[in-house]
DNA sequence: CCGCCTGATTGCGTATGTTGCAACGGGTGT
DNA sequence: ACACCCGTTGCAACATACGCAATCAGGCGG
């Protein structure tokens, strides 16, 4: 491990949270303001950071290219926009598009809702597998001892009245999603937000989950569910795109 | 500076070409393939860049939260997006935000065109000053000794039959936009494409610079030249929510 | 089925880059 | 005008990250 790499990442994690100064920063790295300064200078020169005024850094502009390569290197996210796109003006709801990465999702793609009333996230963000609705589609497509696995190895906070909370709960809750093939979040993550989710589908099985998140007092439970057709639709959809064979009524 | 944290960065520039290989980074990177082998595994603890199948690394879902918050950062960004929205809705064409930084342009924001015939660019990409509608209006806002030594210091290379290629004619240009209060480019970086840009002002004068960019062949020069009044009043009004006073029309 | 070959990985000693300290300097506020 | 507060730099000690070379894994051909 690179101890000044893993220092200077650090510190573009910390700027994440907004502009900050260089005592500021000092404080987070737990290493001398010289050091720290210099760290700040070799970012700087590649533009991962930026100053702004004279006591300030914030965040540079070489992280929007890099960004904006990192996901269309994902060939899912492009290939699944235009239908996941649709989807969101048909229901008028937001539509998240999210895949598996250590123990928990990643938001790859979003679509906001068309609503006063709307689910706070953004792409990138990361959620926890044991209560959203992406995480059951993504870990009931995994073959079942690597979804035992990581279901006794993750952790089980309660965040609502209604989130499952251990191992045993969750896996039976997998294998009702494996078979419906859609999943459902009720207001297990956030209070008032309810989700339904399903896979889209690449040449090897699963890429990707995307779901509609749904404010409980846009639309009650059976309304919600009355979209999951429309949603394993879109999917189907998307899930030609990225390559999957056409679903087979007949099998 | 910090060697690792440099030579960090740039195996992670180089990923922004596409996935690469062990090998294909060390060359890149001109160093030991097992130095390289540990600035990964750091950029990889960090979530910079991942694994991609067995022997391939590409860029990683850390880079996404952070350009996210790095736009964000910029409120020039968000206050002038309504206004840019409804510019890009109206004329149908490519409306690009844009910002000076180190000798070039960057595009912070993008609305892309309807027409199926669309100018190629992304956000995060740089463009040259000597070529682009929006650097002319940024470097025409400067105070006219750092506006001089800018346009000595750069270079002027000839990308089209129009492009501006001497420091004084490129000044001469900048006078002329200072006074019109708009620029142009016609074809000078681009050919077949030609733009109209004009200066959004925040509190302390100008702090960025919007654009549409058209294809000559979906719209001639006079035509362009049009749009200027719509896209004169987008940026007063973009200015106003950047919090500049309003522009009186008596002085 | 075995052995070769390519490419990833690790242990280790050393040189080098990096660190913390302390002194300096520039700007700001009183 | 003075003092204080930061940011910045030079330097010497040290820890760290480096390159080397041996090892390991895995794929292919014999």
């Amino acid at each position: 491990m690179s101890q000044s790499l893993d220092r200077g990442l650090a510190l573009v994690e910390e700027l994440a949270g907004g502009r900050k100064t260089l005592d500021e920063l000092t404080d987070a790295a737990g290493v001398h303001k010289s050091t720290v300064l210099r760290l700040l200078r070799t970012l700087e020169a590649r533009r991962f950071v930026q100053r702004d005024g004279v006591h300030h850094y914030r965040l540079g502009t070489a992280l929007f290219a890099l960004a904006q390569r990192s996901l269309d290197d994902r060939d899912v996210r492009r290939s699944a926009e235009p239908a996941l796109r649709e989807l969101n003006a048909r229901t008028g709801h937001t539509v998240h598009l999210a895949s598996y990465e250590d123990g928990e999702v990643v938001y790859i793609d979003k679509f906001e809702s068309r609503h006063a009333v709307r689910m706070y996230s953004r792409i990138g963000k990361r959620a926890p597998l044991h209560c959203t609705a992406v995480a059951k589609v993504l870990l009931a497509a995994m073959p079942a001892p690597k979804r035992w696995a990581i279901a006794h190895a993750m952790e089980y906070p309660k965040l609502t009245e209604n989130t499952i909370t251990t191992p045993e709960e969750y896996l039976a809750e997998l294998d009702r999603v494996a078979e419906r093939g859609f999943a459902v979040d009720d207001a297990e993550h956030e209070d008032f937000i309810h989700c339904v989710a399903a896979p889209i589908r690449g040449q090897h099985g699963v890429v990707a989950a995307a779901s509609l998140s749904v404010p409980e007092v846009i639309a009650d439970l059976d309304t919600l569910l009355g979209l999951v057709p429309d949603l394993l639709a879109t999917m189907e959809k998307a899930s030609i795109e990225c390559g999957a064979a056409p679903a087979r009524k007949d099998v």
